[in-house]
DNA sequence: ACCCCCTGCGCG
DNA sequence: AAAGCGCGCAGGGGGT
């Protein structure tokens, strides 16, 4: 297998996939012209890892590989077991690209140093970078064109591919000439220039972390489900019942108790198969009877007998008859939420409290998503980088990032392993003091916890300073907040400047850019013809209009800050994921994955590595060996202290975080 | 039978 | 004066 030796050094690569794990591959020269004719590779990750092996053993730079799309170029790689260590890629690029340019016209002057922008007045960053984000990009001239083929769409994964690999080929030299040319045409290009390189490095992240999974407990999941709910429904029934998949399965115990506590509660009797009225009425008054009403002095219709007024049972998982049910005991509410159902005295409200959180767990969940997510101990899900506008990721597949707390008990390290849990403390909030270069804010962000440095603003009262520093991030001002943000707004100009100005640029229809200049998307036409900024002159007060640009105003305003702590974040985990592969190559290989003492080849790559299997947006797990924890939890830290550092450059701010070893997830924190 | 929107709630 | 931000997923309910 001999490929063409160019430069040791940064070099980039074209890689386009082929039929039966082949490939097509191009060298590329400074300014991302092709070198030379391509090579065709019949076996094309072989190609790559014996490349990046030759980079690991030489000390020279990895290559940086270019693809179209590493959310389908990289799985397949991954399933042959080949890693590699940086890339570009060209459709997470395009995304950011189409955000910046498609607003170029209406970004007017935000991020510009003279519109009033508020600017750090400590020195400028010093942002050397790490391997994988070395800013090898061409000073060039720019060339704004937009518009690549739909095969580089970040939404069109499944897109057919061209006929022939060799224009493939060509059309994505050509793509990544015209990208390297419009990054570095950016106000910052350094600064954009390290996001594409983390996008693209986040791509290879989440890849393998859906590969690899994140440990997951069956059993420890099914006995707390069991505990809560009752025995799994299916696993009672299923004697002959022809058709059985055609009628839903039966509520958990737990559920229909509470259904049936909820019914009596509105007077119904009970839907029950047993018939009307006997069985139906001896289950719903029963428990009924046996619940603590305390405190309900409401009860006295709410209790008639079952037999009395046959009201229709009432499904709790429907609001409308829920509504329907309590505006007929003379209670009307403006929806079913939790915190509105909280403060009303009936008798059915506690049971449907109970329910409400049951059923979510239940749906949510349950069993079903167990058997559907859940497979040789390990939960696999799909994370889509840049899937938030923010640049936070999404998941497609199982909640994975709406894991419930609860559920945490179920992750657990495999015997020998732990869990290193890491999760940067108050990040927004220290974002926030990074991005405004306010001293006085910063200085309260140099310390452990911000909000209590922050206290002595509002007469010592920390949850007075959280509350403000939330409303300030959020645009809120209900309540309290209102006074509490003149405050701060007093106290710390520069901080509440720096939202307020995002807020007036989105009011105004501009778009904002986070700290690496991730930019948010501009207003929708329906948003420009209500606020009248579609060319109309004649603006109707239309109170909606209003509403809409107050509305993009808190949008715009938490964008600068979300975003920028998800740069940090991004920026953290992929500088991790560099040092743990380091990590995982420096303790050994011949030590510790391999007895025979053989070096492993890079295709069959280490089960004992340290792995990361978990990120959520502030929060990331890793996967290792019991006597790896010391040297995995030291390298998150520098991995937090590199992203400040690339990030942020010099700040007094720091971005603590608290790391966690553990066996299982639940005990971190 | 399928699709779409709404409500509600989990996470950050 | 009033308004906090961003997601994914399940179920209900109406429409086709």
């Amino acid at each position: 297998m001999s490929y063409p030796h160019g430069t040791i050094g940064s070099v980039r690569v074209a890689v386009v996939p082929g039929p039966d794990g082949s490939g097509l591959l191009c060298e590329l020269d400074d300014d991302g012209s092709g070198r030379g004719s391509p090579l065709r590779a019949d076996d094309l990750g072989a190609v790559l890892a014996e490349r990046e092996d030759q980079a690991r053993s030489s000390g020279a730079e990895p290559v940086r590989w270019v693809w179209a799309n590493g959310a389908s170029v990289y799985p397949p790689l991954l399933r042959a077991g080949t890693r590699v260590a940086r890339c570009h890629d060209v459709a997470l690029t395009e995304a950011l690209l189409c955000a910046r340019d498609q607003s170029a016209d209406d970004r007017l002057g935000w991020g510009r140093p003279d519109a009033g922008e508020p600017a750090p007045d400590w020195p400028a960053p010093d942002r050397a970078a790490p391997d994988w984000a070395a800013p090898d990009w061409p000073g060039r001239g720019a060339s704004t064109s937009a518009g690549q083929p739909a095969l580089f769409e970040p939404t069109q994964a499944g897109a057919p591919a061209p006929p022939d690999p060799a224009d493939a080929l060509d059309m994505l030299i050509h793509a990544h000439k015209d990208q390297l040319a419009r990054i570095a045409a950016d106000e910052h290009p350094a600064r954009f220039g390290l996001l594409v390189a983390a996008e693209s490095a986040g791509g290879l992240a989440a890849a393998e972390m859906t590969q690899a999974g994140l440990p997951w407990r069956a059993d420890v999941h099914d006995a707390l489900l069991t505990e809560l709910l009752g025995p799994h429904p299916a696993s009672q029934r299923r004697q002959g019942r022809r058709g059985a998949s055609q009628a839903p399965p039966p509520r958990p115990a737990r559920l229909a108790e509470l259904a049936a506590q909820i019914s009596a509660a509105f007077g119904a009797s009970e839907p029950g198969s047993g018939g009307r009225d006997g069985g139906g009425q001896a289950l719903a008054g029963q428990p009924l009877a046996g619940q603590p009403l305390a405190g309900h002095s409401h009860g006295s219709q709410a209790l008639a007998g079952p037999g009395a007024s046959a009201r229709r049972p009432v499904n709790p998982d429907s609001p409308a008859q829920l509504l329907r049910a309590l505006a007929a005991d003379g209670i009307r509410l403006p929806s079913t939420r939790t915190a509105v159902l909280a403060g009303v005295d009936h008798p059915a409200i506690a049971p449907l409290l109970e329910y409400k959180e049951l059923s979510r767990l239940y749906s949510a969940f349950g069993w079903t998503w167990l058997e559907t997510w859940v497979a040789d101990g390990r939960f696999r899900s799909e994370y889509i980088v840049g899937g938030v506008v923010s640049g936070r990721w999404a998941s497609r597949g199982g909640g994975a990032l709406q894991i419930p707390r609860l559920l945490r008990r179920a992750v657990v390290a495999d015997p020998g392993w732990v869990l290193v849990v890491a999760d940067a403390a108050q990040l927004e909030p220290r974002v926030l003091a990074a991005l405004a270069g306010d001293h006085a804010f910063a200085a309260a962000a140099a310390g452990g916890d911000l909000y209590a440095e922050l206290a002595g603003a509002f007469g010592g009262d920390r949850a007075k300073a959280k509350l403000a520093t939330l409303s300030a991030m959020y645009g809120g001002a209900g309540g309290e907040a209102g006074q509490l943000l003149a405050v701060l707004r007093q106290r710390f100009p520069a901080a509440a400047g720096y939202v307020e100005a995002a807020a007036r640029a989105g009011e105004e229809g501009r778009v904002v850019r986070s700290v690496l200049g991730r930019t948010c998307p501009p207003p929708s036409a329906s948003w420009r013809a209500l606020t009248g900024q579609a060319g109309d002159p004649e603006a109707e007060p239309d109170p909606q209009a209003g509403r809409a640009s107050r509305a993009r105003g808190r949008f715009t305003r938490n964008f600068v800050v979300q975003a920028s702590a998800a740069d940090w974040a991004l920026v953290m985990l992929v500088s991790l994921r560099t040092r743990l592969s380091r990590i995982s190559m420096a303790n050994g290989p011949s030590s510790l994955d391999d007895p025979s003492g053989l070096v492993p080849s890079p295709r069959a790559p280490s089960e004992m590595a340290p792995r990361l299997v978990f990120f959520q947006h502030d929060e990331v797990i890793v996967h290792c060996r019991a006597e790896q924890a010391d040297a995995v939890a030291a390298t998150v830290s520098s991995a937090a202290a590199d992203a400040t550092r690339l990030v942020f450059g010099p700040t007094p701010v720091t971005f603590p975080l608290n790391v966690a070893v553990v066996e299982c997830y639940a005990d971190a924190k």
